[in-house]
RNA sequence: GCGCCCGUAGCUCAGCUGGAUAGAGUACUUGGCUACGAACCAAGGGGUCGGGCGUUCGAAUCGCUCCGGGCGCACCA
């Protein structure tokens, strides 16, 4: 017999055939488009599934949903899966699942190993995210480290959901901001602070352009990527400094990447979209498309036809482009590259590009569909010190720097906080809390489950391969069935992060796994006397430690043995 | 003024495509280590889900509106 862990869709299939019996009319393959929706409910009362379909039938069928429900249960096909099923409150059906059913999920997850929780929703499709993408004009800050940490671990969901994940940083190494940061390098090598009346208004003031401008006075030499740039030392050589400059702070965010367990498939720089002609293709693109005309000396772009609520200047009158421009050749080029799916993470102080880039795509008449790419925004990172608001601007030098957060807080928790939440909603990161009370931090109790069950383990000092011939049959309390149950969850888990692209989820459904964990050590010993039990518990246990290990995988989160 | 996001326990936040009595953590009160790690567990109090109207058998969830907060509205990125 087939063994089957994935009860939702089973139960929904089961479901689609009463249905089918009891009305003909309004199943799928009728004209009726009736879903069928099996939930968990919240309360064990309720069973371990519940089907509302009565509720919805009854006005269509105009009978009573109890009725309906009794008609249904009469139609359903048998199952070894179902224990037994009930009418209740209004009409819904709750499915009491069988213990025996539930039990396979032990060998389920000890058999797939890190595998467990990998699903064929993607089914191997290309899907290309967007993620990070700071402007080469300093170092990492908060927000970013949001954008890395939701980025990474939303590919890393989506790869567990049977996608095939490429992880992009753009660069955006040209333009107006670049020549600010290459003045403000510039003015540094000559002597000339932040403070001087000379300083220019769009200049950056961080500490750290001074470096920068230490570092190309003293010729010292940059390795980023693939190049090796050294400085001249030359203070009137604006070309080479911003050369120097690019090159040292790239160095610099990829070293505050690699320490925050981020890696990227692909880097890709705006100054080669114009060097390649990348850009000049797509201008004439635009203008062949007749969706362009001149105002004022510059060429504009008739955005508004494609849902802008103003039209978008493409080359300024001095005969320089927008970033806009290069942005929309980027996405063409990604497009090209046979990303049918491409999702954007950014922060949500960028969002009004949205509607600019997708009209620019639709503008094309490239064949690119309407409302692509997607788009994740996160909302802005607010930081707490001493118990105030640090005010982050770049060109004010106030920071608060990822690599701040890591070397303070650590990678593990900086990771965790930034991915746990909802991206919609605003994050406080009170730095203090997380310095000084770190154990209160969520992370620390998910790894403490991970690291209690290692010991466990160790102290049972058995071979793994013995947990496969366990009889799970003997897990039967109530601590064990509810870590069963949770353990059956977790491939729907991946499945609803994937689909609401929200990350924060898997956290969330680590907490519980843990907390379900704890519960059964506090209530139970597993290296009893009893042979048969003792290998049937520590099977469960490391069964959870495995989807914990997996889980935490997901996040950039280490499972340590020991903490 | 226009657009996007948010408003849930004192605080930080969940709540899946609308479902049954709205949940965690933290803080507070109490209890549990001569048992595999107490970075843990158990119990308790704490709520007009910002307000109102509407759709629905059923709304924290959907729609409208008002209030409050954040972020955008450049020939910057």
């Amino acid at each position: 017999m087939s063994v089957v862990l994935n009860f939702k869709s089973h139960l929904s299939e089961l479901f689609a055939q009463a249905l089918r019996e009891v009305a003909p009319e309004l199943s799928k393959n009728g004209s009726g488009q009736t879903e069928i929706l099996i939930e968990r409910p919240k309360l064990a009362t309720h069973g371990d599934y519940a089907c509302s379909l009565a509720m919805q039938l009854a006005k269509p069928l105009r009978k009573a949903p109890r009725d309906i429900a009794q008609a249904l249960i009469a139609a359903l096909p048998e199952s070894d899966v179902i224990e037994r099923l009930e009418i209740a409150g209004a009409g819904f059906i709750n499915v009491f699942v069988t213990i025996a059913a539930k039990q396979h999920v032990v060998h389920g997850v000890l058999q797939a190993g890190a595998g467990y929780g990998h699903i064929h929703l993607g089914a191997g499709r290309k899907v290309g995210v967007e993620f990070v993408s700071a402007n080469p004009t300093g170092p990492l800050h908060v927000g970013h480290g949001r954008g890395a940490a939701v980025g990474d671990c939303l590919c890393s969901v989506l790869h567990a959901a049977g996608w095939n994940v490429t992880r992009e940083f753009y660069y955006n190494d040209a333009g107006v901001q670049i020549d600010n940061l290459t003045r403000s390098v510039q003015l540094r090598c000559m002597g000339i602070a932040p403070d001087h009346p000379d300083w220019p208004e769009a200049g950056y003031r961080g500490d750290y352009i001074a470096d920068v401008a230490n570092a190309y006075l003293a010729r010292e030499t940059v390795d980023a990527d693939d190049q090796h740039v050294q400085g001249s030392g030359d203070v009137n050589d604006a070309e080479a400094i911003r050369h120097f400059a690019v090159a040292y702070l790239r160095r610099e965010q990829d070293l505050d990447l690699r320490a925050f367990g981020v890696n990227f498939d692909v880097y890709s720089l705006e100054s080669a979209l114009y060097t390649d002609g990348k850009v000049k293709e797509t201008v004439d693109r635009l203008i062949a498309s007749g969706h362009t005309y001149e105002q004022d000396d510059a060429l504009w772009l008739r955005t508004t036809a494609f849902g802008d609520d103003k039209d978008r200047v493409m080359r300024k009158s001095d005969g320089t482009y927008t970033y806009f421009v290069p942005d929309v050749a980027y996405h063409l080029d990604k497009w090209r590259r046979g990303f049918t799916r491409v999702i954007n993470e950014q922060g949500a102080d960028h969002h009004s590009t949205i509607t600019r880039v997708r009209a620019g795509l639709q503008a094309l008449d490239a064949g690119i569909p309407q409302g692509w790419p997607d788009y994740v925004l996160h909302q802005m990172v607010t930081v707490l010190k001493n118990g105030e608001e640090v005010k982050i601007s770049k060109r004010a030098g106030s920071y608060v720097t990822l690599r701040d957060l890591i070397d303070e807080v650590g990678c593990d928790a900086t990771r965790y906080f930034l991915a746990a939440r909802h991206p919609d909603s605003q994050l406080v990161f009170d730095i203090d809390l997380a310095k000084s009370k770190s154990n209160d931090n969520p992370v620390y109790y998910i790894q403490y489950a991970h690291a209690r069950i290692s010991a466990v383990l160790a102290q049972w000092g058995g071979e793994r391969h013995a947990l496969l011939q366990a009889d799970v049959g003997l897990l039967d309390s109530e601590y064990e069935t509810a870590l069963l149950q949770r353990l059956i969850d977790y491939p729907q888990v991946i499945e609803n992060a994937a689909l609401e692209l929200a990350p924060h989820l898997v956290a969330f459904y680590l907490k519980e796994l843990a907390a379900d964990f704890h519960s059964y050590y506090n209530a139970s010993r597993f290296l009893v006397d009893d042979a048969a039990v003792k290998l049937a518990r520590l099977a469960l246990i490391a069964a959870a430690a495995q989807v914990i290990h997996n889980g935490l995988a997901l996040l950039g989160v280490g499972a340590p043995e020991r903490m």
